[in-house]
DNA sequence: GCTATCGGATAGTGACACTGTCTATACCCG
DNA sequence: CGGGTATAGACAGTGTCACTATCCGATAGC
C-alpha cells in the first residue's frame, strides 16, 4: 500500500478513505493484515482523481459513475447514468413554462426524452437569464445547440472507435465528465482568440 | 427587508449573510436600524443566486465576478477576470509538456496568451486522459475546438448586440459563467439525440 | 525477538454556506 | 403613549464534505 501511495502520489490515509467509501476495490488479501494492490488499483485511483479534481464530482457521484463503469449495462443505459450523475438535480415543476418552451424550440427535431437532464438544466439556465431581464437570446442559443450537436457527434465517434466493451464504457463515463471540462477550457481560449481578432487594440483608456 | 426576502424567495438570514460578505450592497440608510432596498437589490440578488446555483460558483468567486461587473474596466479586462475566476487554478509547472503541446497543436493559429486559463485547463484534461492510457484523441479534440470557436463567436455576437456598457459587461460575466452550464446541458440533450439516431434499438439484452 | 508496517475502526479537522439567536433600537397602530 | 413587530448588526451554531490523524492488535521481515 505504501507503494501504491507513492506511485500515485495520494496519501495512504486518503487511499484508505476511498477503500472505505467503496470507490476503490479492496486489494487481494494475503493475510489478515496484508493486501496486494496491482496496476488496476493504480488505474482506478487515477480515474477517481480525474473525476474528483478535473471533473469536480463529489465522492458520491464518483461512486455511482464508477459503478456504471464496472457493471455491464448497455451503452444507452450507461450514458443515462453518467448524465444523471453529472447533471444537477432540477425540479421540473419549478421551471417556468416559457423557459422550457424556449429549450424545446431549440431542440425541435431532436430525439430527446422529456426528462433528459440536459433539457431541464438548459431550461434552468434560460430561466435565470429571463429573470435577469435578458430579453432575447434567439441569436445566441441556437449557436450553442449547433455546437453541442457537433460535439455530441464527436463524442459518439470517439466511443465507436473503441473496440472492447470495457474501453467503450469507460469512454462514455469519463468522456461525459471530462468533456464538459475540456469544452469549457477550449471555450475560454476561443473567447480570447475571437476577442483579440475583433478588437485588435484592447480598450483600456 | 422582509419584502426583499419574500419577493426574492431568499431567507432574511441569507440576505444578511450576503450583505456581510459584500456580495450585496447595503440599502439606503434611513436610520440606525432601517434601510431601503430597491429593485436593483432584487436584481443583484438574482444575479447572485444564478451565479451560485446555476453557475456553481463559490461565494468568493461570485464576489470577484460581481466586482468585475461593477467596476468599469475594458471589455478585455472584464473577460479576463471572469475567466480566471471561473476557471480552476492550475499549476502550469505540474503539467506534462506533452499535454501542453497537444493543446497548443489544436490551438495553432489562434491568438491565445500562454497563461490563458483555458489553455492550461485543457492541458490538464488531456493529461488526465493520457494517464488513463487513452492513446489518441486526435479525432476527438479538434471537433471540440471547432465547436468552441463557434460558441465563442456566438458569445461575442451576443455581447456586441448589447448597446450600453452596463449590459455588455453583465453579459460578459454572466455569459461566461452560465454559458458553460448551458452548453453542458445542451450537450447532454445532443448526446441522447445522436445516440438514439445511431442506435435505434437500445441494446439491453 | 524486535521494530516497522499493515488493515481496520474511530474520531477529529478545516472549509463552506448558511442559519439561529441575541440586543438595542425604531416603526406603526390604536 | 404603550405595546407588538420589524430592523440592523454581531456572533455563535449547524450540517455537509473531503479528507486526515490517531489508535489498536497483528504480522512481516530481519
Amino acid at each position: 500500500m505504501a507503494q501504491l501511495s507513492t506511485t500515485s502520489g495520494i496519501p495512504v490515509a486518503t487511499i484508505k478513505y476511498y477503500l472505505r467509501e467503496g470507490l476503490l476495490p479492496a486489494g487481494e488479501r494475503q493475510g489478515p493484515n496484508q493486501s496486494l494492490y496491482g496496476p488496476e488499483h493504480l488505474r482506478r485511483l487515477r480515474v477517481i482523481r480525474g473525476l474528483l479534481e478535473v471533473g469536480g464530482l463529489s465522492i458520491a457521484a464518483a461512486h455511482q459513475v464508477i459503478d456504471a463503469i464496472d457493471s455491464d449495462l448497455g451503452l444507452s443505459h450507461t450514458f443515462d447514468i453518467a448524465q444523471r450523475t453529472v447533471s444537477p438535480q432540477i425540479d421540473g415543476a419549478a421551471l417556468s413554462p416559457e423557459a422550457v418552451a424556449q429549450v424545446d424550440a431549440v431542440l425541435s427535431g431532436w430525439h430527446v426524452s422529456p426528462d433528459n437532464p440536459g433539457r431541464l438544466a438548459a431550461a434552468r439556465v434560460l430561466q435565470t437569464f429571463a429573470e435577469l431581464g435578458q430579453p432575447d437570446l434567439s441569436g445566441w442559443v441556437p449557436g450553442y445547440a449547433a455546437a453541442a450537436l457537433a460535439v455530441a457527434e464527436a463524442d459518439l465517434d470517439e466511443i465507436d472507435a473503441r473496440t472492447d466493451r470495457e474501453s467503450k464504457t469507460e469512454m462514455v463515463v469519463v468522456g461525459t465528465v471530462l468533456g464538459d471540462a475540456l469544452f469549457a477550457a477550449l471555450r475560454r481560449a476561443a473567447q480570447e482568440h475571437v476577442s483579440a481578432r475583433r478588437y485588435p487594440a484592447p480598450p483600456n483608456p
